[in-house]
RNA sequence: GGGAGCAUAGCUCAGCUGGGAGAGCACAUGCCUUACAAGCAUGGGGUCACUGGUUCAAGCCCAGUUGUUCCCACCA
């Protein structure tokens, strides 16, 4: 037994801690058909990243959850690893390139780029596996993966090919989101909206060799410059019979027919659209229908082409040009105001641009029938349920996934060209083409969507595609926990590869979290520099008062306020069990345990005293039931409540009553060594001992560092806690009367307390106590503690009231009343009226249960548990009544 | 346009299956009671947003209202 110091101070203690866990091989998953697994993959954070609170949130409940698992017996595996993070990568290497260099990266050329940002990853990518160790996450880095490892590289491959093979991947020319800022296409995950204030403009255009002329209706005047046809709706009385005439497209002196579609509506703007199909998705569906010719006018850096004197202007600069030059020729009809959601890029923020390119696709529908399946008969568990209705309707609304991306960093598209046209994608990089033999093949420049390697994390990461160990006994994995933003990013994709790939579920349940917010409740980011850095939360609190802040106060799904100080009173609770720790540890003297190496069945037999007090049985029933809950608890995912049940336990159970308790126990062996003294002296020591060991592994999930390192103190230590057994209910520690039976000894003990404190009797004024009661023997049992615990000289417990009530003080319980001779301090006359204002409230709480038990209704309707617990509660009432008026 | 969440003490939030209104912080009073002042004891503080309904019983279930946050959407 080591002697521990009076603070706890978790910076020397949790880098140690973690190295000893490291070091014991407690992370590794170990592959045992004795046991059953219990998997979760880590999300990857960017290669590129810091640890911020997003990552704390998620890995702290994976963490607490794999204890859990590991603890309750199964071979648990939390398996980390980065992300390649293609644009956000490839941004920073680029941007250090230009700073430091003054090159961009096609000075270096594609290859020299990719050893640039390779090196960059060796440098730098482990700083946020570093950080991660902070937080305590019992991670397996033995199977640490990156996603563009050799590993996963090959499950993307594979993926792809057989994707292309099915059919389900094709390359394709439609409008796709197009970031002018990274240059590459997007998905329609990656593009953010946002609600802006914009105008709509009417512009006219003359129609060919008539004077008459029709008005459209446009939020992108430049995107004028490339329309090709103006549509009406068919059914639209007013331009019918225009339908078939042309248009002379101002500026660009263009003649563009007018033709009639379907997705025209008649009420809005005028009735006429401008269509311009390579800049709007609508209208490249409606220039399909009619034939239109494809006419790009805005390039890949957003500047003007094929528009005559507005190429090179950039788009925004473009639409100003137009709109004057149109209101010059006076066909600016008019400009309302017209708010609009407009899509920007989730890397960059800027306004992204519709633009017709060939990009490589996902067809979503036949993968998402099966993926919406499993979330609705129950195979894949969403909590808290709300996201699945937000998963589902996402799925079945699901366009084609854009995956390819005009980038270096990532998994270049294996897909090479020939000259016959023929496009050979293959497992292994082909020397020519698969259909004419032609060695003069060209691969795609394009790499995969970051997250395309991401959707299969959960099983790249075990082996697939082979059927390594791994794979067949870790996967399908169980729980993935992660934020709610990115559902659609990754979880998704994941559960529909998952079924695709491995024709299995890739886990059973999804915890989702909110996010973490500021303390005023604004979204953390960098421009607001209102982000607060988990590394200096843990330096300053500790990362068990991070963790513990975290997971409690809040529920399942919703966003929480970060706010620091609170961490202060979750550091301020680890130093609580510090001390409460040193206490039991300090008492201990030569108590001869072999305790701390046993699992806990035997401990119990081991450490538990024959014989049992009232109050022992009284927390020994408590910590039973606290450890029944917990597990409940932990199956239904609701760690907040687990942790505040446990914190509850410790706090007020254990340290405010328990502990307080056991003082004369061990106090009063000290005058008197008898025999019996040593006996119950040592049967104390084992309770106190026990109830810390227990109460220590129950808090281990929540606080890993601060329960193993006191754990670590403990005497003839040689396990970690880590891998204890976790409590379970134990129908043999229930004891409901002797718990009831004690309460009624605390309410007493309150009752004196609250009684001397109205009085401002201090503590150290200690005064002769007289309580009468029906349970006098009841009462003997707890004599010492009582005059302990309510200030007493000496006590007397009788069932009979002093003759004399003339000078003291009484309160009351409905088991109990209590006198003591401190009539001096009190003024009668205010006495009795405090006494008669009580017995009124008492007597109004009485009327309200007897109308209650009066009612018939009620009665007969109401569960037979709840009418007895009306009927005991009327019994107390009326037990206090009759204690007061004596 | 569609959908979802939230509204409980001064602040931030729990409240799991309908039966007790709670925690932390803040506040007040008294305490250095030899584990802990990062502490102990005691206390004040709530129309559970509003209106109606279901029920023996509603913070919790249903309908609506107001405020607020968010998500989705090919709204020229």
């Amino acid at each position: 037994m080591r002697e521990l110091e009076k603070v706890y101070n978790s910076k020397i203690v949790e880098d140690k801690i973690y190295k000893m866990w490291e070091d014991g091989g407690y992370f590794t998953g170990v592959i045992d058909p004795n046991k059953k697994p219990f998997t979760i993959v880590m999300p990857p954070p960017n290669v590129t990243g810091q640890l911020h609170l997003g990552h704390a949130f998620d890995n702290t409940i994976m963490d607490i959850l794999i204890r859990f698992k590991r603890m309750q017996g199964y071979s648990a595996l939390l398996l980390p690893g980065t992300d390649h993070a293609g644009i956000a990568t490839q941004v920073r290497v680029e941007e250090e390139l230009r700073n430091n260099e003054g090159l961009s990266r096609y000075d270096l050329g594609r290859e020299k780029f990719l050893d640039r940002v390779w090196d960059w990853k060796h440098a730098y990518g482990s700083r946020i596996v570093e950080q991660l160790k902070k937080l305590g996450t019992s991670c397996d880095w033995s199977r640490e993966r990156f996603t563009m490892d050799e590993g996963c590289s090959r499950a993307v491959r594979e993926v792809f090919v057989q994707l292309y093979e099915k059919g389900l991947i094709y390359k394709g020319k439609r409008i796709i989101n197009w970031c002018p800022t990274c240059t590459t296409a997007l998905s329609d995950a990656e593009v953010e909206h946002e609600d802006r204030e914009s105008s709509l403009y009417h512009l006219r255009y003359p129609i060919n060799n008539s004077p008459d002329s029709l008005v459209v209706a446009t939020t992108r005047p430049e995107t004028m410059l490339g329309d090709m046809a103006v549509a009406v709706n068919p059914e639209d009385k007013r331009y019918s019979h225009l339908i078939g005439k042309t248009v002379m497209l101002p500026l660009m002196n263009r003649e563009i027919p007018i033709v009639a579609d379907e997705f025209v509506d008649i009420e809005f703007g005028t009735g006429c659209v401008k269509v311009t199909p390579c800049h709007d998705p609508n209208d490249f569906e409606i220039g399909l229908r009619h034939d239109l010719e494809q006419l790009i006018v805005i390039d890949e850096d957003a500047k003007m082409v094929n528009t005559g004197k507005y190429n090179t202007l950039d788009r925004y600069d473009a639409r100003r040009e137009v709109l004057k030059d149109l209101d010059a020729l006076g066909l600016l009809v008019k400009t309302e105001k017209h708010s609009m959601s407009i899509g920007t890029c989730y890397r960059c923020s800027t306004i992204v641009e519709p633009l017709a390119s060939e990009q490589w696709f996902v067809k979503m529908k036949p993968l998402a029938e099966e993926a919406i399946e499993v979330v609705q008969n129950g195979t894949i568990d969403i909590v808290p349920d709300r996201f699945e209705k937000i998963y589902t309707h996402w799925m079945e609304n699901v366009r084609d996934w854009c995956i390819s991306r005009q980038l270096w960093w990532g998994h270049r598209i294996p897909a090479w060209y020939c000259a016959c046209g023929h496009v050979t994608v293959d497992r292994e990089d082909p020397d020519k083409c698969e259909k004419c033999g032609s060695t003069d093949i060209t691969r795609d420049e394009d790499v995969l969507d970051t997250w395309f390697s991401s959707a299969l994390w959960p099983f790249s990461t075990l082996g697939w595609p082979e059927k390594t160990p791994d794979f067949e006994y870790f996967y399908p994995t169980d729980v993935l926990s992660t934020g709610y933003d990115i559902i659609f990013f990754w979880v998704a994709r994941m559960i529909f590869t998952g079924l695709e790939f491995t024709k299995q579920a890739p886990f059973h349940t999804v915890l989702i979290h909110g996010m973490i917010r500021d303390d005023q409740g604004r979204k953390m980011s960098k421009s607001l520099g209102n982000g607060v850095d988990p590394l200096d939360v843990i330096e300053t609190y500790g990362a068990d008062a991070l963790r513990f802040n975290i997971v409690t106060g809040n529920s399942p799904g919703t966003d929480m306020r970060f706010y620091p100080e609170r961490c202060e009173a979750m550091r301020n609770f680890a130093n609580k069990i510090w001390n409460a720790s040193r206490f039991v540890m300090m008492n201990l003297k030569d108590l001869e345990v072999d305790f701390a190496s046993s699992d806990s069945g035997k401990a119990q037999e081991l450490s538990l005293p024959n014989h049992f007090e009232l109050e022992d049985k009284w927390i020994l029933s408590k910590l039973n039931t606290l450890a029944g809950e917990v597990c409940e608890n932990f199956d239904k995912y609701e760690l907040g409540i687990a942790a505040a049940k446990i914190y509850d336990f410790i706090w007020d159970t254990f340290c405010d009553w328990y502990i307080e308790l056991t003082k004369p126990r061990l106090h009063d062996s000290d005058s008197d060594n008898t025999d019996s003294n040593d006996e119950s002296v040592k049967n104390t020591q084992k309770m106190l001992l026990y109830v810390l060991t227990e109460t220590l592994t129950l808090l281990h999930p929540f606080m890993p560092f601060i329960t193993e390192e006191i754990w670590q103190a403990l005497p003839n230590c040689n396990s970690a806690l880590m891998v204890r057994e976790f409590p379970k209910f134990d129908k043999k520690l229930h004891f409901p009367s002797e718990e009831a039976e004690f309460e009624s000894i605390m309410a007493a003990i309150r009752a004196v307390r609250s009684r001397r404190s109205e009085m401002n009797v201090p503590p150290s004024k200690r005064s002769a106590l007289t309580i009468v009661t029906d349970k006098a023997e009841l009462f003997e049992k707890g004599h010492a503690y009582i005059c302990r615990l309510a200030y007493a000289t000496d006590l007397t417990i009788t069932d009979n009231a002093p003759d004399d009530l003339t000078n003291l003080v009484a309160v009351a319980t409905n088991d109990a009343r209590m006198y003591m001779p401190l009539s001096e301090l009190v003024d009668l006359e205010k006495e009795r009226e405090r006494i008669e204002r009580e017995v009124a409230k008492v007597k109004i709480d009485i009327e309200k249960v007897e109308k209650k038990l009066g009612n018939g209704q009620f009665t007969s309707k109401a569960p037979e548990n709840i009418i007895q617990a009306e009927r005991d509660k009327l019994s107390k009432l009326h037990a206090l009544l009759d204690n007061l008026l004596k």
